[in-house]
DNA sequence: TCTGTCTTTCCGCCGCTACT
DNA sequence: AGTAGCGGCGGAAAGACAGA
């Protein structure tokens, strides 16, 4: 085999430090001490000893064996992106987009390669990390996984695994407890409601969707905290769900009739849905009413530009390579779980009560 | 004896192959 | 079928050796 190899074809074969150490007559610690620039006080080489490994290198053309490299430090300097579903798609405006960038920006700054896993789908058509029963994501020494729709049973047996990752969103599975970053979304609900409080509003909406994921949950729960923070009348700060975009128009007339003149929504989706469903009951934005969205983007240039709560989708990105490597230092840590702030553009579609 | 320089040895990584 | 050994390194510890 190697050995083999070596009889039959040493002319092409690739210089190894042995072959370096052999040719400067040293020993192959030298060699990787000087290769790579190893610090004094790990182990000391002579200006002379230095320039014969290097003429020697040369003279080899030895260049390090970056597999064995990994092999040894048990490292290979990559990150995996996983996602469970598209991140790149047309839109630039799509969610991924800006963390991709942070992540990027960050793991350059680390100096660390990105590998993006996309192609692993089970036999149900899903993005699996466990499509072929084995841990893809094992090619990385860490992954950061983003989409909202991800096998939990997977996240379990990654965690179970200790594989090191860190998750895009808050997540909250039983049995274990993954590092993630997220927005602080019921912070920055709070400081919605607060905020229509400041300007004199007291009848105000959370109008939800059907989702149940941790980020409306989170949003919801914020809205309700505000309202006991706040001491406002429950019957006056309903949640009210919008399951089917035909029901906006009545939805907005049966909240304006209740004396509702703030509407909260959870999405960009549900936002404009209702900022269309008022421009055609001729309910004049905001003078009659206030509307703040708790999902960004929104489109810029509209009319009517909605206020918005801006995600911090770089920095996300960032700190998700930041904990990742934090990990990868100490992989006996717990784990890092962490909210960024978002903060509210309050323009557009905000103003005060009409009385 | 102390210091500087270097060698030797060992462990770990893991897929693959040869050997028992 | 099970096991040992190899490849190609990095890194650390222990020790050898020469010269001051």
């Amino acid at each position: 085999m190697a050995k083999r190899r070596a009889d039959t074809d040493d002319a092409r074969r690739r210089p190894t430090q042995a072959d370096v150490a052999r040719l400067a007559g040293v020993s192959p610690a030298i060699v990787s001490a000087v290769v790579n620039d190893r610090p004094a006080g790990t182990i000391r080489v002579s200006e002379a000893t230095r320039q014969r490994v290097s003429d020697a290198v040369r003279r080899l053309g030895y260049v390090p064996n970056v597999a064995a490299r990994n092999l040894a430090r048990g490292r290979n300097r990559i990150l995996g992106i996983f996602s469970y579903e598209p991140v790149f798609p047309l839109e630039s405006q799509s969610f991924y987009h800006e963390v991709l960038v942070g992540i990027e920006e960050e793991a350059e700054a680390r100096g660390y390669n990105l590998l993006m896993f996309s192609a692993a789908k089970n036999h149900d058509g899903v993005r699996s990390i466990y499509a072929d029963e084995i841990n893809a994501l094992q090619l990385a020494d860490a992954s950061i996984l983003v989409g909202t729709h991800e096998r939990r049973d997977e996240i379990v047996r990654l965690a179970n695994e200790r594989y090191p990752f860190v998750m895009i969103g808050r997540r909250d599975i039983p049995g274990i407890e993954p590092s993630y970053v997220s927005g602080d979304y019921a912070g920055a609900t709070r400081d919605a409601v607060r905020a229509l409080v400041d300007l004199g509003h007291r009848r105000i909406a959370l109008v939800r969707g059907t989702g149940r994921h941790e980020a409306e949950i989170d949003r919801r729960a914020g809205f309700t905290q505000a309202r006991t923070d706040l001491r406002l009348d429950p019957a006056h700060t309903p949640q009210r769900l919008l399951a089917d975009a035909r029901d906006a128009q009545h939805l907005c007339a049966e909240l304006i009739g209740d004396g509702v003149t703030a509407i909260i929504a959870e999405n960009a989706m549900i936002a404009r849905t209702l900022q269309r469903a008022a421009r055609r009951s001729g309910v004049p934005i905001p003078q009659q009413l206030s509307l703040i969205s708790l999902g960004g983007p929104h489109t810029n240039g509209s009319p009517g530009r909605l206020a918005t709560m801006l995600i911090p989708r770089r920095d996300m990105g960032r700190k998700a390579v930041e904990i990742l490597l934090q990990l990868l230092d100490d992989p006996g840590a717990a784990p890092l779980q962490t909210q960024l702030p978002c903060e509210l553009e309050l323009t557009g579609t905000v103003g005060p009560p009409a009385h």
